[in-house]
RNA sequence: AGGCACGUAGCUCAGUGGGAGAGCACUACCUUGACACGGUAGGGGUCCGCAGUUCAAUCCUGCGCGUGCCUACCA
């Protein structure tokens, strides 16, 4: 039972009241149920990372989904909003091992694999909860009794169940490559993990004695490096095989692009050409003269280690750059990994970093030492040899890990990967489903998906919105780079594949009959030679020289209960790495439903079951979904992902559409971050002006541009100013500002032992809640005004021409916000709904319903539209600012049992449930639109009338309103509503009126609007000559388009009528004006 | 370097091949029986610049300037 409506609007205790009376009944709980495919509607939450609580982004994300869900739910739609964290591999264990390392000194050595899970759990658990409560404070109406978590056993035997069949498919292999090594955290980190960053660098240029020079031959090469103590690996020098046409092929090139180029880069191209010229002069034959020595087997001495290294040719050494010749390091750069593979006879390869960071024994004298230092150590070694040619200051870009901040290094490791590429015989999508399905490959699957011509097995395409982000999902799949998956972590889903080397094919054999027999196919294995091909048992003669390795993948975990100890027993040892998280985030729109098994699969307690229980189960049911909703940054990490793994596991697409929407940015057009200092918490936002105010705003800012700015101000600790931070100079460091009213110094993190810290907050949500407060408002007055009231069917004849109007405007209402909805238009379907609720209902019916409401015999008919007018405003609003409306629906259906007007609407107990308004054709009526259109512009121009001459409100004066008699008879039917909402005494119409003393005048379009008795000629006059001025450009202005003959030929004869049309309202109404001037100074 | 966006009122942003819009801020008046988190009215803009297409350009095209993001590379 509502308790009474509360005068003003408290969002803290609606929102609590309301979210008790959501969860408690669990209103959000999706049931499969008998609606077709077509009528249910699924959103996979992305996943938040346990690793600490929202920001702005994540309540956006948040929002767009549960307006969509809650629209769809409202529909009619089977529903369901899948909510769950993310386990976060490297973010989660990167910031419990810094906690455990800054509280107890211990790295995750010292406790072990065991405890640190064990730890991270309890981490998980705590941060899981807050999570939660966080969503659930936004509204958020996710199916919280399926919340998944992606370590939870049901998540598991998904990533299991895939892992084994991309296993057995070949694609899935284990390989050498170089990868991009976190030195901190010490694994493999993707390239999506690594963020560049301009540091201030060097530029070294070494020089390498050239081993026996004969004469004429020079006896240095000189090389340039930016990370000098990468030398000590180096295992060749190499030059371009020939210089000269390289030369002439980049001058050509050159010539070309200062030809395409524009004035200002001009002068800058051309001197890059002059500079490639004079190289092609001076340096060419030296360069060919090193690349004959290099044909002849010449060699370099690798200077501090005295190593021989060959001198070789290869095109990825380009004349125009550097010395021309470039140190080939194969394990630690990338392209010199590339030129290591092609020239595998002539040169080795040699990795001279530990795990850590450190120099290893390949670094001979340098060996233990962090490469920073050794990097200052091998330059003063070359200084002191005089083997360093120069030194260049230069800014450089450096890879740094995402997650520990350090530089990364390009570090050979072994690591299991995705072949993301095709496949000689193809891939088989969806195997043994009804939609299984031939592709060429994984990547190129997801490529196909958005092409517009493309239909699943289901008939279903990708669509993003906006449409151009697919031309960057494309291009980054299109790279078809593989996957690398294993992440040497001890949080996570532990690799599920157990190995043993074997050295020649007699051991291979030895390993491959020790293998269990299983007998249910839960095991798969591969032999993998050195290249990481992975070849059958049988394909290896046991005369086979190398080494290989035996890879077996259990499928479950009962199989692994099963066999573990038989491998060991054989020599197997299970892969200590764990995979990406993305791997198990990717399966998340059907692990997240049981697969593969939803009868059996494991719930946490009091979770709803995904199946066994006699219905459809739920990964049947809720597979495919409908909409994935995020921010552009993660289209290729896991919606790619997500579509590649839906399409190779079931033949079908994850969801149809990705809907991206913008980021919120702070006031200087920066990513909000916690880290930067310019981070909103919702929390705050929530506190201090509500959820729905927070909502209104968001959805009200999601326009489909890119970015969002919104404005951030703290709240001064000292002296409790607002301090707008795009204003405000910074502090000591760039996280404290100096405060513009007191000057005092405050911290923004929170962080600073000295500063005292500010709360930071953004005054653009008032917005938000001066137009909750407005809703409740309109909503307690009407409600105060419907009494007990009950229902009688209402023919549309005794309905009032306010009523007939509103009704109209109404269906428009509920037309647009649909439309606006489906087309993912936020900003616009909430602008229709709040300029129907608050431009019409608000300003215009309300007003336009009072004398009627006092008046008993009137009243009736008037609440019976208002209490259905506010209904379906409630409904329409609902999924905006849910909390108010829900609260507001509470009191309604107590005053207004059954609402409606021919027929009693349907309802529900909760709002959220209750059916999305439907557009009644019947109750559209244009010309009473138009009309009233009229009578509110003549209302304002009265009104603009009595503001000019600072008519006090409460004063009635006469006015007339003169023009064609069509027109007038509008305003005729409509007296009554003008004279009260302008406040007259009298209203006379057409050219017959009585004339009426001191009248100032209004003109619009064909009408001429007076009031009387106003008091100030000088003031009207002075107006007039001014309006008169405006109009007379006007009408110049439009005489000189009719003037103009090629305009009255060639535009559109409705256009070219309009202008005259024009032309005639404004003579007529200079004609008039001129007229009333003259009178005012007579 | 390449790609994708963006540049409209003091701020945040809509919008359209034919008379420039909203919210906030600002100004004036109003505490009128829902709401001052409100009402009524008002002021304020070379629609980044230049050229082109067009009868007509804020909108279409090209160039330039500025901003943001993405991708790649820099030995």
């Amino acid at each position: 039972m509502a308790t009474e409506l509360a005068k003003t609007y408290e969002p803290r205790a609606i929102e609590a009241r309301v979210t008790e009376r959501w969860l408690s009944s669990g209103a959000f709980a999706a049931v499969p149920d008998g609606r077709p495919p077509e009528r249910r509607y699924v959103i996979m939450m992305p996943l938040p990372n346990v690793t600490g609580a929202l920001h702005m982004g994540h309540a956006m994300d948040n929002v767009m989904q549960d307006l969509l869900v809650r629209w769809h739910r409202m529909r009619g739609d089977n529903t369901l909003w899948q909510p769950g964290t993310d386990h976060a591999g490297i973010a989660t264990q990167a910031v419990v091992e810094k906690r455990l390392f800054e509280l107890e000194g211990k790295t995750r050595h010292d406790i072990g694999r065991e405890e640190l899970v064990r730890r991270i759990w309890a981490w998980k658990d705590e941060y899981q909860q807050r999570i939660v409560r966080q969503q659930q404070q936004m509204g958020c109406s996710a199916d919280w009794q399926r919340q998944r978590f992606t370590m939870d056993e049901v998540c598991s035997a998904a990533v299991r169940e895939a892992f084994f069949r991309l296993f057995c498919d070949r694609l899935i292999y284990r390989g050498d490559r170089l990868v991009n090594w976190d030195c901190q955290l010490q694994t493999a980190v993707a390239d999506d993990e690594v963020y560049h960053e301009p540091v201030a660098g060097h530029f070294w240029h070494l020089r390498y004695p050239l081993k026996d020079p004969g004469p004429g031959e020079p006896t240095h090469v000189v090389v340039a490096t930016t990370r000098p103590e990468t030398m000590l690996g180096d295992t060749a020098v190499a030059c371009h095989p020939d210089p000269r046409a390289a030369l002439a092929a980049s001058i050509a090139a050159q010539r070309d692009k200062i030809s395409a180029a524009g004035a200002k880069e001009r002068a800058a191209e051309e001197e890059e050409l002059a500079r490639l010229e004079a190289r092609a002069r001076e340096q060419v034959t030296g360069l060919e003269q090193l690349a004959a020595l290099a044909r002849a087997g010449k060699r370099v001495i690798l200077p501090l280690l005295e190593r021989e290294i060959p001198l070789i040719v290869d095109p990825w050494a380009k004349p125009e750059l550097g010395s021309g010749c470039v140190k080939i390091t194969p394990a630690h750069d990338p392209n010199d990994y590339a030129v290591w593979q092609r020239h595998r006879d002539q040169l080795g390869i040699l990795n001279i970093l530990n795990p850590d960071g450190t120099l290893n024994r390949n670094a001979g004298p340098y060996a233990g030492l962090d490469r920073f230092a050794a990097r200052e150590r091998v330059v003063a070694d070359l200084q002191a040899r005089g083997l360093i040619e120069a030194i260049e200051e230069r800014e450089i870009e450096i890879g740094h890990s995402d997650r520990s901040k350090t530089p990364v290094e390009p570090y050979l490791s072994k690591q299991w990967f995705v072949r993301m590429g095709d496949l000689p015989g193809g891939v088989t999508c969806g195997r043994g489903t009804a939609k299984e399905r031939h592709t060429t490959g994984l990547a190129q699957a997801a490529i196909d998906a958005v092409r517009a011509d493309w239909r699943s097995p289901g008939g279903l395409r990708l669509s993003f919105h906006p449409e151009r982000y697919a031309a960057g999902y494309v291009a980054w799949l299109a790279e078809k780079r593989d996957w690398c998956i294993s992440r040497q972590l001890w949080w996570g889903h532990r690799i599920p594949v157990w190995t043993r080397v074997c050295t020649g094919g007699g051991e291979v054999r030895a390993a491959v009959d020790a293998v269990p027999r299983d007998a249910g196919g839960a095991l798969h294995l591969w032999v993998s030679d050195a290249d990481g091909q992975q070849l059958t048992a049988d394909a290896v003669p046991t005369d086979a020289d190398g080494s290989f390795e035996v890879q077996v993948c259990v499928r479950s975990k009962a199989a692994e209960a099963a066999h573990a100890a038989a491998l060991a027993a054989a020599g197997f040892a299970q892969d200590p790495d764990v995979l990406d998280t993305w791997f198990s985030s990717a399966l998340w729109p059907f692990s997240t439903l049981g697969w593969p098994n939803p009868a059996a699969a494991a719930v946490n307690p009091g979770q709803t079951r995904l199946g066994g229980d006699g219905g459809p189960d739920s990964f049947s049911y809720y597979y495919p979904g409908s909409c994935l909703v995020t921010a552009r940054d993660i289209i290729t990490l896991w919606v790619a992902r997500m579509i590649i793994m839906g399409l190779y596991n079931h033949g079908e697409l994850p969801f149809t559409d990705c809907f991206v929407h913008a980021k919120i940015l702070d006031g200087k057009g920066v990513t909000m971050s916690k880290s930067k200092g310019n981070g909103i918490d919702p929390a705050e936002i929530i506190r201090q002006y509500g959820a729905d105010a927070m909502r209104y705003l968001i959805c009200d800012m999601e326009t489909g541009m890119q970015d969002v700015r919104l404005p951030v101000q703290a709240t001064c600790p000292t002296c409790q100013a607002k301090v707008e931070l795009t204003d405000a100079e910074h502090g000591h460091t760039i996280f404290t500002y100096l405060c513009t009213a007191c000057h005092a110094e405050f911290d923004v993190l929170g962080t600073m032992p000295n500063v005292p810290a500010a709360s930071v907050t953004s005054d653009r949500f008032e917005v938000g809640r001066a137009f909750c407060n407005k809703l409740w408002n309109a909503a307690r007055f009407a409600l105060s005004n419907l009494g007990q009231l009950g229902f009688s069917p209402l023919d549309r004849s005794a309905l009032a021409a306010e009523d007939r109007w509103i009704l109209s405007r109404l269906q428009r209402a509920i037309s647009a916000v649909d439309e606006h909805l489906g087309a993912y238009r936020p900003a616009a379907a909430v602008g229709v709904a709040r300029d129907f609720f608050w431009g019409e209902l608000c300003d215009w019916y309300l007003e336009l319903i009072k004398p009627r409401m006092r008046d008993d015999s009137q009243a009736p008919i008037a609440r019976q539209v208002l209490a259905h007018v506010l209904d379906q405003v409630l409904r329409l609003l609902h999924p905006f600012v849910p909390f108010i409306t829900e609260a507001l629906w509470e009191f309604l259906r107590e005053q207004a049992p059954v609402r409606g007007l021919a027929t009693p609407l349907g309802d529900a107990p909760l709002c959220l449930h209750a059916p999305w308004p439907t557009v009644d054709p019947g109750l559209i009526d244009a010309p009473l639109e138009q009309e009233l259109a009229r009578v509110q512009e003549v209302i304002g121009r009265l009104r603009e009338l009595r503001a000019r001459h600072d008519v006090p409100p409460r004063r009635e004066l006469p006015a007339a309103i003169r023009g064609p008699a069509e027109r007038l008879a509008v305003f005729s039917r409509h007296a009554g509503l003008i004279r009260d909402q302008a406040r007259l005494s009298a209203l006379h119409l057409g050219s017959e009126a009585p004339p009426l003393h001191h009248a100032a005048t209004q003109v619009s379009a064909d009408l001429e609007i007076l009031l009387g008795d106003v008091l100030d000629p000088v003031v009207e006059r002075k107006r007039l000559g001014a309006v008169l001025e405006k109009l007379h450009k006007q009408l110049e202005a439009s005489q000189k388009k009719l003037a103009n003959p090629s305009f009255v030929e060639r535009a559109p004869a409705d256009v070219v009528a309009g202008e005259k049309t024009k032309v005639a309202e404004l003579s007529a109404q200079i004609a008039s004006l001129t007229t009333n001037l003259a009178a005012l100074e007579g």
